[in-house]
DNA sequence: CAAAAAAGATAGGTAACTTATATAAAATCA
DNA sequence: TGATTTTATATAAGTTACCTATCTTTTTTG
C-alpha cells in the first residue's frame, strides 16, 4: 500500500476541479477595461491568430454573428480593430486587430503574468520545476483541444 | 549550451499562455444551459462553499449587489437556489443550492471531466505523469490566489 | 438611545446579446 | 451559361443581464 497515489496516475477530476480554478480566476482578474469577456476573447484571438473574418470569429466565440458584427462596429469605433477587405472573397471581411488593440491585448497579459509571477514566486523551487515540466503537455492538450485529430 | 532549457525554470510567459487557453476552452465548452457564466459561477461557488449570504456572493463574483439579487430571484424561480433566513442577522438572507442546482454543477463538471480526459487519453504517459506531478503545485497557486498570505 | 453603517430589494436605464430578415457575392448545377 | 442555392455580412427589433441610484429594515457604534 503506497502512501502517496502513483504519481504516474493523473486523476482527471483533480485537473478539471484545478483548470476550473485557474478559469474562475483569470475571468475575473481583468476587469479593468470596459470590455466584455467576449470583446476580450475576439481581441485575444486576432492578436494570436491575425486578421479573421467575422464568421470564424463568430464560431470561435459561439455567439452569432450578428453579435459579433455589432461588436466589431464598436471595437472599429473605438479604434481597437479596422475592417478590410477580403481580396478573395468580396463578400467577406477581414477584421484586422490595430495597433492601440494589440496594446491592450498585451497590457492585460501583462497584469495576469505579473500576477502569476506573484502566484509563482510563492512557490518551491520543486513545485515551480513540476509546473515547467508538465507546461509541454497541458500545451499539447489544449493543441489537441482547438485541432482534434479525429 | 543545454538543448533544451532548463527543466526548473518556469517560464511564467508561457504558463499564461497555456492557462489563458484553458480559461477560453473552459468558457465556451458548457453553453448548454441557459445560464450566464456569473450564474454558473455562482451555482459553483455555493456548491464548494455551502450556502452564502448574497452581498458574499456579489463580491466573489466581482459584480453589483442588485445583480445577485436579480439572478437569485431568478435561480429561485427556477428551483436553483433556495433563501433562507441567516438566524445570526435578520437583515441577511442565505442563498442555498438545491438538489436541482446541485445536479447542474455536477452535470457541468462531468462533461469537463469526460472533455479532459479525452484530452488526457491522448497524451502519452510521460505527459500525463507530467501533469499529475504538477497538480499540488498548480492547486496550490490558486489557494494562494483564494488567500494570499500578506 | 441616536446616528451611522450594513444587508437586501426595487426602479429605471444601458449594452450585449438573441432571432428574423435583407442584400450582395460566390458556388453549384441543369 | 443563366438560374438557383449557398455564403458572408448587415440591419431591425426584442430580451436579458447587467449597472447606478435609492429605499427599507436591522445591526452596530458612539
Amino acid at each position: 500500500m503506497p502512501p502517496t497515489p502513483q504519481p504516474d496516475e493523473l486523476n482527471v477530476a483533480d485537473l478539471t476541479a484545478v483548470l476550473e480554478d485557474f478559469t474562475r480566476m483569470f475571468i475575473r482578474l481583468p476587469a479593468v477595461q470596459r470590455l466584455s469577456f467576449t470583446t476580450l476573447s475576439v481581441l485575444h484571438t486576432l492578436a494570436g491568430r491575425g486578421p479573421k473574418r467575422l464568421t470564424e470569429l463568430a464560431a470561435g466565440e459561439q455567439v452569432t454573428q450578428p453579435a459579433i458584427t455589432q461588436m466589431v462596429t464598436k471595437l472599429e469605433r473605438d479604434g481597437l480593430v479596422e475592417r478590410l477587405p477580403d481580396p478573395s472573397d468580396r463578400r467577406a471581411v477581414l477584421v484586422r486587430l490595430t495597433e492601440a488593440g494589440a496594446a491592450i491585448v498585451h497590457a492585460r497579459r501583462a497584469d495576469r503574468m505579473a500576477h502569476l509571477a506573484d502566484l509563482t514566486g510563492a512557490l518551491t523551487p520543486a513545485e515551480r520545476a513540476a509546473i515547467a515540466a508538465a507546461l509541454p503537455a497541458l500545451a499539447r492538450m489544449s493543441e489537441l483541444h482547438e485541432h482534434p485529430r479525429r
